[in-house]
DNA sequence: CTGTTAGCGCATTCAC
DNA sequence: GTGAATGCGCTAACAG
């Protein structure tokens, strides 16, 4: 008979046991590639068929292997997120939009922790791209040489989000962290504080905008301002502390920290020092908008609208991904900030 | 002349622009073959070629696709964590020291959250495992059969963490939130509180949680404690809304709340009623050990340790994974707890 | 509407 | 030390 079918004899214990399309072909007494299209392009498959299949996929619990899929598709439906940390709150918001906005298109997404170090962003990214993500997002736009070649050479969409530039490398989306900091300094001037001081994270983008409060106090006369650079990333308790080393340099009339979580460190601490907030000292955060909404009924805050962040970075790569926009004008979306005045509010 | 080679004509402008195996073996005047020994057994390889190898990888800018490899060796070093949100900070030390551990064998963690939602959970574990991962790691015990079945089929490691159980479906790492409860209501007891109030979140542990209190207290004679129950995920600002509430059914001595996000919400919301902490009400929490240590000095709080749960859960994958423990016992470590006192601190 | 052929990029298993 | 053959599980492209 027919010598050219080996009809798979002996390969029942393969090392993998994991149900194949083949498998669920057998049972449905169809073809591999009936069964694949039964599951992917239904439409093209006789209905009868079709549920012979969805039977077969049932009876052995057969769940499609994306690797293989991926491989012979040359499509991942993996999205590399590039992240400092999760250990602050200040992209949880952005993650969770993005997650979710790609996951409703079938996108997952595989995550990689910089830690704020340009050589772990390197490495990571080294190997997300052995993945082979449909896209890549990074926070910041400071990247190594090396990286921003390997991105540049690549075709993958990539988004730098949560910071501007001039020369991205793809898409765009974030905020001045310098107009953060100009905008704080000019708000506090106007609202009449005199005696500033500064307590920032040493991470890049908060020390941007910690700097440039300084920088633009002083184009308002306003010279030496105190300012303590703590280790990133903040924390309430170093929060505390750089109330404390602050203090040693006097009290002064407010005090503008890179973060939220700082300036809740720093309530905290005012709190068991018996120190009045906002009457004695008068406390400037900044952070994300909903998940540290109401941080404290005393504390003034810089808002920026992370979530609105995630889910444009993702509608903006599922555009790309599903076709309809084939090579774009660079996107670019500046998403702004608000400065929420707590007193006036 | 050799017309058995055929140097890769007309392939140049394939779908996929990326540089595989052979394109390096051909640049470096060997076989692909002689590329993957180079790169993953060097000690195979003569040091001369691998020189060679390595610099054609570096000429064309070589990235092996991870995709192909996980489908040739069923390896993806893949592991996937199912996780109900991240807006909460709750989780954040332990993902952070999972993921880091992970890392550092050449893990990579995909991510994906489940909103508290069982049936989410079931979708996104159907859609993960599609993805081969070699681990898979759960919050919570508390599963749809459907999820308990699918996974007790599998072969891949699994670890549950965050709770106990009796009948874990593989490895367990966690700390029984009954426990929990009962412990807060002892030391609030044998602190001299009497008129309680309890404030939680309606995710599955914090109501076991708070559940638990509520009765440890029934059994020792305080009946009908007042308790207000909030949408997860808990925010600050859920946490003032819940102060607003409790304080319409009287002023308590002391609120427990099921998490440190609503218990800072609470202290938030009473510093803006110039109500004293812990003078008049004394507010417990509960959450993870560095993130929010510190979080205030009036409260106190039950205190876990996530970044152990994750190190100790990465620690026992790679275990499994690296093939020291081929069917090892079942795993199953309680983590345990502590109360923070602030005022006897 | 369904089957056949071929190949995605890599690694295992023999040869040499 | 290195090469050749083969297959991982799936799907594009073409037949029929």
């Amino acid at each position: 008979m027919d010598e050219s079918y080996r009809p798979a004899a002996g390969r029942s214990n393969q090392a993998n046991e994991s149900v194949t399309l083949e498998d669920v072909a057998r049972l449905a007494g169809v073809t591999a590639m009936t069964v694949s299209r039964a599951l992917k392009r239904p439409e093209l498959v006789k209905e009868e068929t079709r549920q012979r299949v969805l039977d077969a996929v049932q009876a052995t619990g057969y769940v499609p292997n994306m690797l293989a899929g991926a491989l012979a598709t040359n499509k991942s439906h993996l999205v590399a997120l590039l992240l400092p940390t999760i250990a602050t709150s200040i992209f949880t918001d952005m993650v969770q939009a993005m997650m979710s906005t790609l996951a409703a298109s079938g996108y997952q997404t595989l995550l990689g922790l910089t830690d704020y170090l340009r050589d772990r962003e390197e490495q990571i990214v080294q190997t997300l791209l052995g993945r082979r993500p449909d896209a890549i997002v990074l926070t910041g736009t400071d990247h190594s040489a090396i990286t921003r070649d390997r991105l540049l050479k690549t075709k993958v969409p990539i988004i730098e989000i949560w910071d501007l530039t001039d020369d991205p490398i793809d898409m765009l989306i974030g905020f001045s962290h310098e107009a953060v900091g100009r905008a704080v300094a000019r708000h506090l001037l106007d609202k009449g504080y005199r005696r500033f001081a500064v307590l920032s994270a040493d991470d890049p983008r908060g020390l941007r905008r910690s700097g440039s409060i300084v920088e633009e106090l002083k184009r308002h006369g306003v010279h030496d301002v105190p300012m303590e650079v703590l280790r990133a990333p903040a924390t309430l308790q170093t929060g505390r502390e750089g109330l404390v080393r602050l203090l040693e340099k006097g009290l002064p009339d407010v005090i503008a920290c890179s973060t939220d979580t700082l300036a809740q460190g720093v309530l905290a601490e005012a709190a068991r020092r018996g120190i009045s907030i906002p009457r004695e000292v008068a406390v400037m955060g900044f952070g994300d908008l909903s998940t540290a909404a109401h941080v404290h009924p005393a504390l003034s805050t810089v808002r920026i609208d992370g979530a609105a962040i995630g889910k444009l970075a993702a509608e903006a790569l599922l555009r790309r991904l599903d076709g309809k926009e084939q090579a774009p004008a660079a996107l670019r979306v500046d998403t702004g900030f608000t400065i929420v005045d707590r007193e006036s509010a």
